[in-house]
DNA sequence: AATATAAGCGGACCGATGGTCCGATTGCCA
DNA sequence: TGGCAATCGGACCATCGGTCCGCTTATATT
């Protein structure tokens, strides 16, 4: 059990850096200027975080819990009952509409993980979540997954335009399949 | 003209960049060390090269001429001459040789432009090449081209190991045309 | 309510890094 | 050979991620 001012603290913390991050670049959010944001101790965020790389990640997981649980025990098309291309294709938008809200979150949390990327938990279950949709269809559906998700980097959102982004990313995987 | 020992020097600093490189990850290529076992100051380096992420980048030109050359100049099927298919695979089979010769230099490009890859004249010369290629090939060649050279990640290199991503790129771009 | 205890806290501290600056040096040309 | 501009080198700086440890406090127990 997780003490009440812990969890205060967590909470903190987290709004804290997605204020930073919203305000500044991702450069901007330093954990010194978290701790001092979230009116916590530098040791707090990581007690709690671990690392910068533990810090972006909770963020990050936070915002896409939804498309996670919908996925797995949602409702049809984005759950289980459709077909795979349709379960494909609303997982991809669903990713998309994550992705374009939080580029700059996404450049940060890449930045920060650099090699263990294709090791954190979160890529590695959209991974898996996409090679088993795209099993059957064509070669290799492993590194198709890589191939597609490859596509979610946050530089590349802001490089292309949130907008024209989605579109894009639907008629490369349409494409693809 | 640049002066001798300025050119001395900036091959100095460019073969110690590539020694570090080899015997240590990426990130133990401190510009400290890249000067020390360079045998020069490094003010030196900095003057060269403008910051770390010029260095490196100088480092993958060096590595990439002959390709980019063959591609411009040279004789079919990688220059001009040959079916846009045929050239495309053509180099994307040269960047695989080059990528997978090089994953720890290309993360520790990536690292260090952040998010200025998609300025990097390096990046652009790729990209206005496949996406020439691939016009009129299904929709949107650009976006294509971003998906297509997304692969080259030295961290996915590696992560899939060296001899599978070849295969893997070419069988995921045959799909994709 | 008093107490014990473990979990939590904060911020001083550290080593490393990218980048700057300027006095000393040195290649080059007349 | 002499003068000068380009080059050099390494001390210096700010910042950052991460660690450490003495102090505080929430909570469970009686």
């Amino acid at each position: 059990m997780e003490r009440a001012d812990a969890a205060r603290n967590r909470q903190a913390v987290l709004r804290a850096t997605e204020q930073l991050l919203a305000e500044g670049g991702g450069d901007h959010v330093s954990l010194d200027r978290v701790a001092a944001l979230a009116g916590v101790g530098k040791g707090t965020v990581f007690r709690r975080f671990g690392n910068r790389a533990g810090l972006l990640q909770a963020l990050l997981e936070e915002r896409s819990r939804e498309l996670r649980e919908a996925v797995v025990t949602g409702p049809p098309p984005l759950g289980p009952g459709a077909a795979a291309r349709e379960r494909l294709l609303a997982f991809l938008g669903g990713l998309c509409a994550i992705a374009e809200g939080n580029a700059v979150l996404l450049s940060a949390h890449e930045q920060a993980c650099a090699d263990d990327k294709y090791t954190d938990p979160s890529y590695r279950f959209w991974h898996a979540h996409l090679t088993s949709l795209l099993d059957g269809a064509g070669t290799d559906p492993g590194f198709l997954a890589h191939g597609l998700l490859a596509l979610f980097d946050g530089a590349l959102i802001r490089h292309v335009g949130p907008g024209r982004f989605t579109d894009s990313v639907k008629e490369y995987a349409a494409t693809l399949i």
